[in-house]
DNA sequence: CTATTAACCTAACAGTCGTTAGTTAGGCGT
DNA sequence: ACGCCTAACTAACGACTGTTAGGTTAATAG
């Protein structure tokens, strides 16, 4: 009984990379080299397969790109969630924005290739691609509106801050990170501690003493 | 007397855009459409010349974005230049460094289609390109460090900031803004305002009260 | 053993790209 | 009137692009 329906979800029987293989390694091309010099061929080349191929799994290039923003926005979505979400209910408003900053940080620097390359490559794709990844963009900025709108009003911000303006000004300036993050000069969880402590606090200098 | 020597410098008798011309017209266009989509049939047909032609002004594709990006960087850089030396020698440092956001910002959304375009194709440029706008950026970078420390040292800033991250902060944060900027929704001197604010006091509700 | 199917290959298509060579038109100084 | 210079034009090149049609291979199911 064990290995009787064993071949049921097959595993592509010998190597053979498949949609998801595909579709990494264009992540991994979009994020490294942006997406006007990154042709089917180097995506086909790099997954050793040839150009024709891609079509068995997709309809179109544009088809593999809006499937990588889409994952990318879907990854740091489920990242940035997640960390509010295993907070205790009583956890105060700072630590819960922290949480928020480090988690898309996280995914954008250190786990995902389909973040990175979402940011990258999005004010470079076609219009319609762009369209088409609208929805889930604004799925993932409705969630941090929910979160920054809460904070206000239990007195954690400031009661003059809108909130729009605040969530765009916060994701543009993790996402600017993308451009000259060097994992050798800091870890992404160290830089979301001065990202937080900067937009929490300010740099400038209190005379509290 | 007044007219004597009038037709000195030559305004290029009738028509003709010229090599200013061109290059203005190829940064509106990299400002709009970005690196990839802009064919140098696009700006020979903006510009109401043919392809060929261009090559009477410029020696390649790369000698015209590389022309661009650097005047994109020296514009934002003559801009924050001018606004802080204009200042008085006792302005506080506060207000110095908002003077300096403002002019950032001034010309990334208002005034220059050049440091526009550099913002937003710098990424998507041939690296060889890229690596001939890197002096005229580091010098720009220079002036923004160099700011940075005189405020650490006067005591305006806080005496554990790092003015390199910070300023790869602050620049960053700045020139996300292209994205999403709408004039429509409020001043570029505006937003800079708020900029300000929330670097120099955060977005904490405080209890000094 | 045979039929099926998933995954890939080959070869070519029409279009666009940056670039080059040779040519033309008109204003200028002499 | 002459030749020069500036600023354009025309026409084509080879390379590369996304895409398509039809053929091949190997594993699996009956």
């Amino acid at each position: 009984m064990a290995q009787s329906t064993a071949s049921k979800v097959n595993e592509t029987s010998r190597s053979s990379v498949g949609r998801d293989g595909v579709l990494d390694i264009a992540a991994r091309l979009f994020r490294e080299q942006g997406y006007g010099s990154v042709s089917l061929r180097k995506i086909a080349e790099a997954a050793g397969i040839k150009a024709g191929s891609i079509y068995y799994h997709f309809g179109s290039k544009d088809e593999i790109v809006a499937a990588v923003l889409d994952a990318g926005i879907r990854v740091v979505h489920a990242s940035m969630r997640d960390a509010i979400t295993d907070l205790r209910a009583d956890t105060d408003g700072e630590t819960v924005l922290r949480a928020a900053i480090r988690a898309h940080l996280r995914a954008l620097l250190d786990v995902s290739d389909y973040t990175s390359a979402n940011v990258r490559i999005f004010g470079q794709v076609p219009q319609s691609v762009r369209d088409a990844n609208l929805p889930t963009r604004r799925a993932y900025e409705a969630e941090w509106d929910s979160l920054l709108s809460q904070l206000k009003k239990d007195g954690t911000l400031k009661q003059d801050v809108d909130i729009r303006r605040l969530r765009l000004m916060l994701i543009g300036t993790l996402n600017a990170t993308l451009d000259w993050f060097d994992p050798d000069r800091g870890s992404a969880d160290a830089l979301s501690r001065t990202y937080a402590d900067v937009f929490l606090n300010g740099i400038l200098q209190r005379q509290d003493t």
